[in-house]
DNA sequence: CGGACCATTGAGAGCAGTCAAGTAGGGTGG
DNA sequence: CCACCCTACTTGACTGCTCTCAATGGTCCG
C-alpha cells in the first residue's frame, strides 16, 4: 500500500499509528480489546452518553478488529448474527446479492456508525459488509449489549434511538426523485456525516466507484458521470476522479432538500 | 356510515361490536383500557411473547382509542412524541408533507403493526398518521414501555426486533424496479400481511385510492391504472375498483421477488 | 339530474437506461 | 523505463419506460 490519497485514508493512517497498528501490516486482522474511553467516535457511537465507569465496563466487551484492507469482509450474508459492528476508522459498504446475482448496495458506513442492526430480528446477517478502504471495526457481542441495556436505561435508549434514526433515514429515500436530486442528496448527506466527524465538509473523497454510487442511488453508472459533469459545468462542484469539491453548498442543499427532507 | 363493503371493514364492524363499541358512533374517539390478553393481534404486536402475568401488567398501560373514522388522525407531524400506537383494527396510513406541499406516503399499517417507531429518536412525530377506514388503535406510553423493557428482557428484545425488522423491510425497497415489479411487490406484500392476520390472501380490498398507492410506490397514478389493467389482461389478477383478486400468485410472487427479496 | 371525486384511457414528451466506443490512470512485466 | 493491459470512467447515440397533460367514463351523493 502506497501513500494514501484520501483525507479518510490519511486519517486512518494517523489513527492506526496512534493505536500502534501498522495500516500496511500484511494479514493482521487480529482482535484486541477496544478502548471506547479514548475513541473520538464515542459521542456518535453506541456508548454515547455512558458515564466514565459504565464506559469502562462497556468497552470490556468490545473487540477491535483490523486493520481490514479494502476488499476484506466484516461479515457475510448468511453468517450467524451475534454482534453489532461499529466502524472505528475507514469505510464499510453493505450489500446483498439477489437470486439473479444482482448486487444491491444498502449502505456506506462511516466511523461511529453501526452495522448489523437489521440482523437483530433474525439469527443471520442479511447482507455482506465489506471494507472499502483500510478500516478498523469494533465488534460488540449483541447478547451482552442487551444485558447491559437491561441494567442501563441510557444504553437501552441509545440503542432504540439508533434503530429509530435508521428507520427515519430510510423513510426519506422513498419517493421518486430526479437523478440530480439523488446525486445532490448523496453528496450533501456524505458531507454532513463527514463534517460531524471533523472532516472537511467541502472536500469529499469518494472511496466507492461510480457503479456503487449508481447502484446505491438506483440509477445507471453513466448517469452518475453525466450528472457530476453537469454539476461541474454549472459550478456546483469540481470533480477530479474520486475527489469532489463542493463549491456551491447552498444550491446543492436546495437540490438535496427534496430527498433529505429537512 | 352504511354497509361496509370491505372484508376489513366487515371485520372491524364485528370487532367493534365485540368490544361493545358501535362503529357508527358519531364522534366517540374516547380512550378506554385495552385488553391485550384478549386481542387476536397479540402474537403480532409488541406484547408478543409475554407470559400471562406480564401481559396483564402490560395492558394496564395500553389505552384503546376509537373508533376512528376514515380521515381521522391518530397523530400529526410535529406532535409531541410520547407513545407508540398499534393498529387494533382497520388501517392507518402515514405520510409527510414537504416544504413544497407535496405529500409523501411512508406506510400503510395493518392490525398488529406499530406506528411511531421512527419518532423514538426525537421528541416529535415525523409524519401524519391517518385512519383510512373505521379503525381502533392502541396507545402505549413509550416511557412506560421503556421501563417495562428494562425489567423484561423479552419485551426489550421484542422492541428491538420490531425496529430491526422495520430496517430490513425498508432496505428492501432500495434499488430501481419497474412499475410491474413495484406493483406486484405491493400486492404480494399486502396479501402476505393480510394472510398473517387471518384474512384471505387471494382477495384484497384496497382501502387507499390509486393516488396513494402511486405515491407510496413512487409512480404516477395513471401508471397504477395501466399496470393493473395489464395484469388483468394477462390473467394475473381481476380488478373491480378497489377489490383485487390475485389469480396467479406464482407469477406475482415471481415479479415481486425482485422487490421483496425473499 | 348534476356535481364531485376517482379512475381510466389516449397522445405526446422527456428523463434516464442501454449499448457501444473511446479515454485515462495504475499496475505489471519485460 | 516503457509498452501493454485492465479497470474505471466518460461520452455519444439511440431507445423506451414512465410521466404529464388532457379528455372521457363511472360511481356515489346530495
Amino acid at each position: 500500500m502506497t501513500e494514501q490519497q484520501s483525507t479518510i485514508g490519511e486519517a486512518i493512517d494517523a489513527l492506526t499509528r496512534s493505536v500502534g497498528i501498522r495500516a500496511d501490516a500484511q494479514i493482521s486482522q487480529g482482535a484486541s480489546a477496544a478502548s471506547c474511553s479514548n475513541c473520538s467516535n464515542a459521542r456518535l457511537c453506541l456508548p454515547h452518553g455512558l458515564e466514565r465507569a459504565k464506559l469502562n465496563e462497556f468497552e470490556c466487551m468490545v473487540d477491535e478488529l483490523g486493520p481490514l484492507h479494502a476488499g476484506n469482509f466484516v461479515f457475510r450474508d448468511g453468517d450467524e448474527f451475534n454482534a453489532l459492528y461499529a466502524v472505528r476508522a475507514g469505510m464499510v459498504k453493505t450489500y446483498t446479492i439477489d437470486r439473479e446475482g444482482r448486487e444491491q448496495i444498502t449502505g456506506f458506513y462511516l466511523p461511529g456508525e453501526l452495522i448489523g442492526l437489521d440482523a437483530i430480528h433474525c439469527e443471520r446477517y442479511r447482507n455482506h459488509a465489506l471494507a472499502l478502504d483500510t478500516s478498523i471495526v469494533c465488534r460488540m457481542n449483541f447478547a451482552r449489549v442487551q444485558e447491559l441495556a437491561l441494567r442501563w436505561p441510557e444504553l437501552q435508549n441509545e440503542l432504540m434511538c439508533t434503530l429509530s434514526r435508521g428507520l427515519a433515514e430510510t423513510d426519506k429515500l422513498r419517493g421518486e426523485y430526479s437523478a440530480d436530486e439523488r446525486m445532490a442528496g448523496f453528496l450533501v448527506d456524505l458531507a454532513r456525516r463527514l463534517e460531524q466527524r471533523g472532516y472537511s465538509a467541502k472536500r469529499l473523497y469518494l472511496l466507492m466507484e461510480r457503479r456503487d454510487i449508481a447502484n446505491f442511488l438506483g440509477m445507471a453508472k453513466e448517469t452518475i458521470s453525466r450528472v457530476l459533469r453537469r454539476f461541474q459545468d454549472e459550478g456546483l462542484i469540481a470533480v477530479d476522479r474520486r475527489e469532489v469539491l463542493l463549491l456551491n453548498r447552498e444550491r446543492l442543499d436546495n437540490l438535496a432538500g427534496a430527498v433529505l427532507r429537512d
